[in-house]
DNA sequence: GCAAAAGTGTTTGACGTACACCCATGG
DNA sequence: CCATGGGTGTACGTCAAACACTTTTGC
C-alpha cells in the first residue's frame, strides 16, 4: 500500500536514514514595525490633544550599525514559527502580548546584513498606547517611540518604446525630542510587454540600521492600505473611544484630514455605541463607542 | 569619528573578527504558484473556446511525499535573493524567464517539512500560456498543468461574550485528465478586545505535498484581490487580445460571470486599442487591444 | 436567415465629497 | 456668551449593476 522509492524504502524508513545536507543556510530574523498612537499635550482647555503615530525603534549597542536605530526583532528558533518569534520578541521588548500582528514580507537582499546571510521575515504590530507603559530596556539597550512622518516627494513617469517606468519617491521622517532620522525610499514599477516588476530601494538613509528604512516604508504603506477598507485601525484604540479620537487616528495614519460626516458614515458598521460618555472640558460630551464584532 | 563599541573596535575591525554563531539555521525554499490561462476545445463553429485557469505542479519522485504533487521551487542560495531563486527555478522548470512574480508570504509552521527545519518563501507567477511550450521535465520529474477550482463551502460566525470567531471554509479542486486533487482549507479570524488574528489551516488534503494546499489557497485569494483593482491579470495575456478574451480571464480567476458593458468600462483605462482585428469564425470580428502603459 | 459574439447607450442605486446647520458644554 | 467640539442632514458627482439595443460576421 505505502509507496516506496527507487531504493524500495517507505517514507518512514527514508526519514530514519535522512541527514540534512551541508549546503549553506541563512539565519532568519523576525523583525517588527510596532506602531501605536499617542496624544500630544494640549494648551487650550477647549482644544483636544493632537494624535501622533509612533514607531518603536531600538538603538544598536554593538556592531554592525553601532549607534544606529533598528526595528525590534530577533532570530527565529527551530521550535517556533516566525510569527511566534515576533510575538516573543515583542513581549520581551515591551511586556505586551496578544497584539495584532501581520506579516509584511520577507526581505532577502544579498548583503543586507554585513555579518552574514540573514533574511528578515518582517511583521507589523499595532498596539493601543495605554497597554504599553514602560519600554522594558533589556540591558544597555535603548528603546524609543519615534513620531512617524511619511510623504510623497516626487512621482515620475518615463515612457519606453514598449513599456513604462514609474517611480515614487517618499520621505520617511522619524522624530523624538532628541533624535531626527530621515530616509528616502523609492518604489519603481517597470511595465514591459511580458511582465511587470516592482523594486523598492533606499535612496538615502540617515540613522537607520540595515534595510530597515525599506521595511518601515512597506509597513506604513500597508498600514494605510489596510486602514482604508478594513477595521485594522481599531487595534490601535482602547476598549472605549470617541468617534473623533478614531477619526484622529485615521487622519494621522493616512496623513490627511477627513470630513467628519463622511468619516462617521464610513466607520458606522465597524463600531457600536455604548451608554457612556466622555466628560471632556469646554464642549459637549461625546458618546463612547466600542469595536463592533460583526464588522466582517 | 567612527563609532567604536565597548571593546574599542570600529565596525570594520569588528567585522573582520566576526564569526557566525553556531545556533541552528533553517533551510529556506522559494516555492511558486505558477498560473496560466488556457483555452479549451470548442465544439460549435460559432462558439468561442472557454478559458481555464491552470496551475503548474510537479509530482515528487522521492521521499517525503513520494508520488504527491508539489509546487515548483527550490532552496535559496547565499548569492541570490528569494525572488531570484524563484525566477531561476521557474526558468529551469518551464524555460520561461521575465515573468510577473509577486511574494505571497513566508510559511514557517513547525513540522511543515518532515525532513528538517524548512521555511517556504512563496511567490505567485503569472505567464501567458503562449510563452510556455513544453514543461521541460528535468529527469524523472513529472510536471502537469492542473485546472483550478476554488469555491467557498461554508461561512461560519460564532459570537463570543467579548469578541467573535469567523471561519471561511473553501474547497480547492485541481484537475488534469488523469488526476483529481481535492483539499479543504480554512481561514479563521478571531476578533478579541485587544487584538485580531488570522489563522489558515488545512482541513483535508488529498494528493498535495507539504502545506502546499494552504499556499495555493493564499495564491488564489491574492490573485482574486489583485485582479479587482490592479492590472495584474494582463500579465496572463498575450501581446494582442480581444476584450472578450480578457473578460474570460477575469471570469475564470474570479469564479463568476461579469456583465460585458460594465467590464469594458472598468478595464478601459488598462488597455489601448490597436488597428488589428481578430478574424474569428461565425460572428463579427473583434478589435485587438494591447496593454496600456499609462494605467497607474 | 440566424446564431453568436461585438459593441454602445440608459437607468438606477450606492457611496464618497463637500458643505451647512443645530446642539451642548465649561469657563 | 462664545469657542470648541458633538452630531446630523442635504445636494452633487462618480461609479458599478442591470438591462436593452444595434451591428457584423460565417455558414
Amino acid at each position: 500500500m505505502e509507496p516506496v522509492d527507487r531504493d524500495g524504502r517507505t517514507e518512514r524508513e527514508w526519514l530514519e536514514q535522512y541527514r540534512p545536507g551541508e549546503y549553506e543556510r541563512p539565519s532568519v530574523a523576525a523583525d517588527m514595525a510596532v506602531f501605536t498612537v499617542t496624544s500630544a499635550e494640549t494648551d487650550n482647555y477647549r482644544k483636544l490633544p493632537e494624535k501622533e503615530l509612533r514607531l518603536l525603534l531600538i538603538r544598536r549597542g554593538g556592531h554592525p550599525f553601532l549607534g544606529k536605530w533598528a526595528l525590534p526583532g530577533g532570530f527565529v528558533r527551530p521550535d517556533e514559527t516566525a510569527e511566534q518569534a515576533a510575538a516573543r520578541e515583542l513581549r520581551e521588548e515591551t511586556g505586551v502580548s496578544d497584539v495584532y500582528l501581520e506579516q509584511l514580507g520577507t526581505f532577502t537582499e544579498v548583503g543586507r546584513d554585513p555579518r552574514a546571510w540573514v533574511m528578515s521575515c518582517s511583521y507589523m504590530a499595532l498596539i493601543d498606547s495605554a497597554r504599553v507603559q514602560v519600554q522594558a530596556g533589556d540591558d544597555a539597550e535603548e528603546a524609543a517611540w519615534f513620531k512617524v512622518g511619511y510623504r510623497l516627494l516626487r512621482e515620475q513617469k518615463e515612457q519606453l518604446d514598449e513599456g513604462c517606468v514609474k517611480t515614487w519617491t517618499c520621505e520617511l521622517k522619524l522624530r523624538t525630542e532628541e533624535e531626527e532620522l530621515t530616509a528616502v525610499v523609492e518604489r519603481t514599477v517597470t511595465a514591459k510587454p511580458t511582465s511587470t516588476s516592482v523594486v523598492h530601494s533606499i535612496a538615502s538613509n540617515d540613522g537607520l540600521a540595515f534595510d530597515h528604512a525599506k521595511i518601515i516604508a512597506c509597513a506604513i504603506e500597508r498600514l494605510r492600505e489596510q486602514t482604508n477598507g478594513t477595521d485594522i485601525a481599531l487595534n490601535l484604540m482602547p476598549g472605549r473611544f470617541t468617534l473623533t479620537e478614531l477619526q484622529q487616528v485615521y487622519e494621522v495614519i493616512l496623513g490627511k484630514e477627513l470630513l467628519k460626516a463622511a468619516f462617521r458614515r464610513k466607520v458606522a458598521d465597524l463600531v457600536t455605541e455604548t451608554d457612556h460618555y466622555a466628560d471632556h472640558a469646554g464642549h459637549r460630551p461625546s458618546r463612547l463607542f466600542r469595536r463592533n464584532w460583526e464588522g466582517v
